[in-house]
DNA sequence: CTTCCTATACCGACTGGACGGTAAAGTCAC
DNA sequence: GTGACTTTACCGTCCAGTCGGTATAGGAAG
């Protein structure tokens, strides 16, 4: 929408961002006001809105870095990670492994902010979902055990973003190699009924 | 604090919970003012306070009749399913995965709104979440598999929650199989490292 | 049985603060 | 001075919670 965004402007735009992440992170999304994010953001209200014209806006704005920045971690870990069976599942849920790390923290809380509000928002969301999915299917040995291992990961993630996980680290590490054996020996799940249907 | 709930206060505060429950499945968690779920119970702002003295009192309301009914189902799938091995990781899963029928879908979402406003409300929920995970390792003859069926189906319980289920009807009857055939063979799932450690 | 008293349950106008958003007046770079 | 960017001051709405009041039921006293 905004013609030419100058090095200023996304200057305070990343300033506003940083500050708005961080105080979901510190106290939680009810709290993300406009005034408290611009507080933050060492910045007036008004020089908020004129960067993100509404909260809508705001929650946007976030959402798309965090969906961007997926994508990016996505990209890397297709070249880094050794090729072999069922890649795009290895892919995705080493991303959402690592999404527990400090920096990536806030996307959880991020992503669940802004559906409580206006469910709508979640649709860049939805997007990469559907795609990750598809890929993850397509690409699969075992899709299966693909799915299965997505999923699982999906949901340690889940409890983790709203502090109801109760694995130990311990029982975290075992599970992340549960994970990782599962997708890369595609026999390790074995079915009774169809074992590898298109 | 209220000595002897009477059966006509008990009345009120179920209508007051379901009109809640409605009220979060139709508009949103955001939606939930105390207004509308006395306008939705038929009862006056006044007398929703004296059966739930604050917004939190209600939201906590919600979220252990929540738990309560959890319980319950699972006390009958306990003695419903055939047993064999893994039952405590059959009976949660079979639990998550029916926890889509409209008349528990509130129950998700319920957890939801109370989540982002207080973040001690859900201690109850993390509580069950403990429990459960503890039965599941003690009683399960794969603790790996029983753990991955079960972070799979929160997964996808998490993620059909948002609306953001990329899986189609078939594809979800699919992976229910999936789960059920996992968890009924204890050899479906073969992992190099430690078998059945512990 | 009737009068008085109390407790329970409920009513609805009101308040005070929070918060999203607006508008007009700067400020600074070019 | 023109346009991008920012500030200050303000408005309107929404909403949790308050508070004085009403209605009904039950029990004790006369």
């Amino acid at each position: 929408m905004s013609a030419i965004p100058t090095a200023k402007r996304i200057n305070s735009r990343t300033k506003i961002l940083d500050a708005a992440a961080q105080i979901i992170r510190e106290v939680g999304a009810s709290r993300l006001t406009l005034d408290a994010v611009a507080q933050r953001a060492g910045i007036s209200k008004g020089g908020l809105l004129y960067n993100f014209p509404s909260k809508d806006a705001l929650l946007q704005g976030m959402i798309q870095r965090i969906v961007d920045e997926v994508a990016i971690r996505k990209d890397h870990l297709r070249t880094t990670l050794k090729s072999g069976p069922n890649l795009e599942a290895r892919v995705i849920t080493t991303v959402l492994l690592e999404m527990r790390e400090p920096e990536a923290e806030d996307l959880a809380l991020g992503i669940l902010s802004a559906f409580g509000e206006n469910r709508e928002l979640l649709s860049p969301v939805r997007h990469i979902i559907d795609e990750a999915y598809t890929q993850l299917l397509a690409d699969a040995e075992n899709p299966k055990a693909a799915l299965l291992a997505w999923l699982a990961v999906e949901g340690l993630r889940g409890l983790e973003m709203h502090g109801l996980s109760p694995l130990s680290e311990a029982d975290r590490k075992d599970f992340a190699s549960t994970i990782k054996e599962l997708l890369e020996q595609p026999t390790a799940l074995v079915l009774p009924g169809t074992s590898s249907r298109n």
